[in-house]
RNA sequence: GGCGCCGUACCCAAGUGGCUAAGGGAGUGGAUUGCAAAUCCAUGAUUCAGCGGUUCGAGUCCGCUCGGCGCCUCCA
């Protein structure tokens, strides 16, 4: 078994991984809040969540990857002057907020696809799950961690000793109410509701019969009742952004350690941000990018997907066009690498590599296994194609092989090629021109250059003839 | 105000105190080409925001200054 190090949050250092259960790995991530269309900001953790998932495959785990869809529509568990997330996209789409997470839900899985990124092996809605959020909170109860303010069920922080481990909370002087109002039922201000029956909106839409009146979830209520219930009460990894450490996360421990009476989660990893010029990208400040805002710009998926990995998972990623234009020339050009070399050699099978190619998937390995620090990997993928010594076969298994992980959508290189052959018009329009530069004809060898090129063909002469690639 | 992170070439970005500071993109020069595109070759930081300190040795550790970002509100 290769050796995984991860980043734990819960103690703030790299930690060699070692599962619960020889050989499975357990994996939680947050999911999206499904009122509006995922930013390429939102969709970064999924993407390094995916390499995280296909990187312990490849190191031998059998993987349970979980990942939660909340589609229940949150209140905060302070004082609120906002609203209702779910109820304000319904009213401004003229749907049902049900439609709404319907919706939404389904165009997160759309991009997700695009990514290249897997379906984890569980998707669990949080409106399908209130009964064993509710049961979570009756353990709760029955071990005296909550108390009944104004019709609201909260946690009480001050009866968990470490409350606030993971967020170093003890060291801060949070400023609560600067920004929010307090909640005055609350006996500590970092206790948080647990479930609500007394709605600050009068349309609540969502509402479940409870042991405490009819009501809802509270917020950080949904992660653990999920995630325990199907990867159990004590599982490996938990993953999220880091923006959720000192609140939602720390709740979740609270309320998780406090319910189940022993340690929760073993490995907690955070995602930083995607930067724009100004800050962060937000869905609160309205206007957002999303990935089809950039396919219609005419870039690939995958292009964002090269430009996420191009950057540690734990590092602020600074977003311009300018960097998601390096990243697809930089995949166009693995890419043209990866067809020129089928061109001159089939994969060969595992078992013929030589020791230069091995040393190099070792080394991509490493990258990897080392808080999947994919950028190094990357950059191991291009030594890789820059090393003379590999043979072509040896260089396209092991590219095939890298790509398992970084799902660059490699494997697809040779596809023009072929698509090609199967068009006999465009073969038929590219052996014409051939004809026309061998007569020095070049009026017409270039004006069948344009017309290849206007059904979306660039021509690209080499001293072995010439051959189509897909234009823009 | 408190807490945390970061500042590496034109841009993005790795870098676990110790060989010549990864990789990609852009640029420049050359090869090739009917032209173009593509491709290939060559070319990049005596230096890691600044100053001081620890050390035989620091981009990597400590302190201060300047600058950026995040969290303490829902947020990936």
């Amino acid at each position: 078994m290769k050796s995984l190090i991860l980043y734990n949050s819960d103690g703030r250092e790299l930690r060699k991984f070692v599962p619960l259960k020889e050989g499975e790995a357990g994996f939680y991530c947050c999911g999206p809040t499904v009122y509006n269309y995922a930013h390429i900001g939102n969709l970064r953790p999924y993407t390094h969540w995916d390499v995280l998932r296909r990187v312990l495959k490849r190191f031998g785990y059998k993987v349970k990857h979980v990942m939660n869809v909340t589609d229940v529509g949150h209140l905060t568990d302070d004082g609120d002057d906002g609203e209702d997330k779910m109820i304000k996209g319904a009213r401004e789409r003229g749907m049902s907020v049900w439609e709404i997470a319907e919706f939404f839900t389904q165009a997160f899985f759309d991009d997700m696809k695009r990514l290249n990124i897997l379906v984890p092996d569980v998707v669990c809605r949080a409106t399908e799950h209130i009964d064993v959020m509710i049961d979570l909170v009756k353990r709760l109860e029955e071990r005296g961690f909550t108390y009944e303010g104004g019709g609201n069920i909260y946690f009480d922080t001050k009866k968990l000793a470490d409350y606030g481990r993971m967020a170093l909370l003890e060291r801060q002087e949070l400023r609560h109410g600067a920004r929010t109002q307090v909640d005055a039922q609350k006996r500590n201000p970092t206790d948080f509701v647990l479930w609500f029956t007394n709605s600050k909106f009068a349309n609540q839409a969502m509402i479940w019969d409870s042991p405490w009146g009819r009501g809802y979830p509270g917020w950080h209520l949904e992660c653990s009742a999920m995630s325990s219930k199907y990867l159990g009460e004590c599982f490996d990894i938990h993953a999220g952004g880091m923006d959720h450490i000192p609140v939602h996360h720390t709740n979740e421990i609270a309320q998780s350690e406090g319910a189940f009476g022993h340690k929760w989660v073993h490995y907690w990893v955070h995602n930083e941000f995607l930067i724009m010029k100004g800050g962060k990208m937000a869905k609160s400040k309205g206007s957002f990018i999303t990935l089809n805002d950039l396919l219609e710009e005419g870039y690939e998926a995958l292009d964002y997907r090269y430009f996420l990995l191009g950057g540690h998972y734990r590092s602020q990623l600074i977003f311009s066009s300018e960097s998601l234009n390096a990243a697809r020339s930089a995949r166009r050009s693995l890419m043209g690498r990866m067809a020129d070399l089928l061109r001159e050699a089939f994969p060969c099978s595992k078992d013929d590599l030589g020791l230069a190619v091995r040393a190099r998937l070792e080394a991509f390995d490493t990258a990897l296994g080392e808080d999947m620090n994919t950028p190094r990997a990357l950059a191991e993928v291009w030594s890789l194609v820059k090393d003379d010594s590999i043979e072509p076969g040896e260089k396209l298994a092991a590219l095939f092989s890298m790509d398992e992980v970084l799902a660059l959508g490699l494997a697809s290189a040779g596809r023009e090629s072929r698509q090609v052959a199967a068009d006999g018009e465009l073969s038929l329009l590219l052996e014409q021109r051939g004809k026309a530069r061998a007569s020095k004809d070049w009026a017409a060898a270039d004006r069948i250059r344009d017309e290849l090129l206007s059904r979306g063909w660039k021509v690209v002469d080499t001293s072995d003839g010439s051959r189509l690639e897909k234009s823009e």
